[in-house]
DNA sequence: GTAAATCCTTGACTGTGGTCAAGCGACGCG
DNA sequence: CGCGTCGCTTGACCACAGTCAAGGATTTAC
């Protein structure tokens, strides 16, 4: 076990609570790998065999409902978890996960892991808590859809990605490019290009790359609450 | 314990996996109350000191981000639990659980739940399982009103309301009225009366209840297959 | 250095769905 | 019986975001 896989670790919500006995368990039934972009991790539909945890690089999650059209839901980063959930509702995976850039990942199998919860119920009590966060985090994300314009949804986006606490001037990096993190808020490029243009206004700057500048994080604040029609100027 | 209070259980996804001991023991720190329509059962942001399961009537779950708008995320029917993800995660609820018609809930302490899971395994298990199953269910919803219309959302719940395995003419019964209907597809009443109006040329008939006629439960598959643009003709 | 390629932006047009407002039809009540 | 209300539907209008297509800007290749 290197440096970056403790740091992964020790980002986990759930890992980082396991015991060092436990986590040599763990070794036993599970093993790094590193893979490219792109890579595919698991499929939609496919039967829960391992879940994943992101070592380094980035992993998206989507959804496939019908062959043609897929929606990323959410991009993960190092000390995320991919799969978990599939190991205990009918066993198959309910998402794809694909890499998004050249990756490392800790593969677990899942029956193994199964048999290990056995006798260990601060895991599944751990479980149970980033299963309900992860719960939380998709009724937040259901509500942006329905009620908030794409300039709103990205505004917001910024401001979690900035971290509660800040104040005036904060520097952002994305977690993946223009075009994944315009899927991701469920919209085109050509959307998020425009909602990028609309914020200018209050101060935030990008440029080509993942590298956001905000002014003064205030405003962007500002901007979200105002309760309704600000024309978007 | 009464015949209305032991169905909603063995509907129960998680309590129905529970013993009879321990359900003696739910009794202990549990009360069952009858509320009235718009009853307010607990709120978002409120500390989670209790969670409910729906006995009878209905139950709706709301988000609400900003003091002004909230959205209808879910409608609870008997045997579902509302907030019990916040025993795990925060303590505090995520979303505001109201009821949308007369009812009757089981509340549960959660305090005393938590000491009760202490020795219990299996309840854990099984309540991870739930949050799972809600967790995939998300998933969906947001597959959905990324790239569905509202028609195709509409015959894609009217499909799941009838549930797999129906051959030929259907007949629905909506979990409740129109307008909340629309709140929970993400839509206003106006376009999901339009959403019925179109879908009225693939045999799908309502009037002013709750009941819907599908004349040919297959056609409105195929309505929703078709990968793309049928005009909504 | 020029050319190609990639990424982001901008523009013009269209369509879906929200908004506002009016029009039913059913039911309840005086 | 007429009047009101309520739930649902329709219509007209408009704005936001998707589509198609072109235009910069920066990087890579030769």
């Amino acid at each position: 076990m290197d440096a970056e896989l403790a740091q992964a670790i020790a980002q986990s919500s759930f890992l980082s609570l396991l015991p060092a006995d436990d986590l040599k368990r763990l070794w036993g039934y599970s093993e790094t790998r590193r893979v490219d972009g792109d890579a595919l991790l698991f499929h939609s539909g496919d039967p829960a065999e391992h879940f994943c945890l992101v070592v380094t690089g980035s992993v998206g999650l989507y959804s496939r409902e019908t062959p043609d059209r897929e929606t990323l839901l959410d991009v993960l980063v190092a000390g995320d978890l991919a799969g978990e959930e599939a190991v205990f509702d009918r066993g198959v995976h309910a998402s794809t996960a694909r890499a998004l850039s050249p990756s490392r990942v800790l593969i677990v199998g899942a029956s193994a892991f199964f048999t290990h919860l056995d006798d260990r119920f601060d895991i599944v009590l751990a479980l149970l808590a980033g299963a309900s966060a992860r719960l939380r985090g998709s009724i937040h994300e259901i509500t942006e859809l329905k009620l908030r314009s794409t300039t709103r949804r990205l505004a917001n986006f910024l401001i979690s990605l900035a971290g509660s606490g800040k104040e005036g001037a904060v520097q952002i990096v994305l977690p993946s490019g223009k075009h994944q993190l315009a899927a991701r808020l469920g919209m085109k490029p050509e959307s998020l290009s425009r909602a990028f243009a609309k914020l200018r206004s209050f101060g935030v700057t990008s440029g080509r790359g993942d590298d956001v500048l905000v002014k003064d994080i205030g405003a962007l604040h500002r901007y979200c609450r105002s309760s309704d029609f600000t024309p978007d100027a």
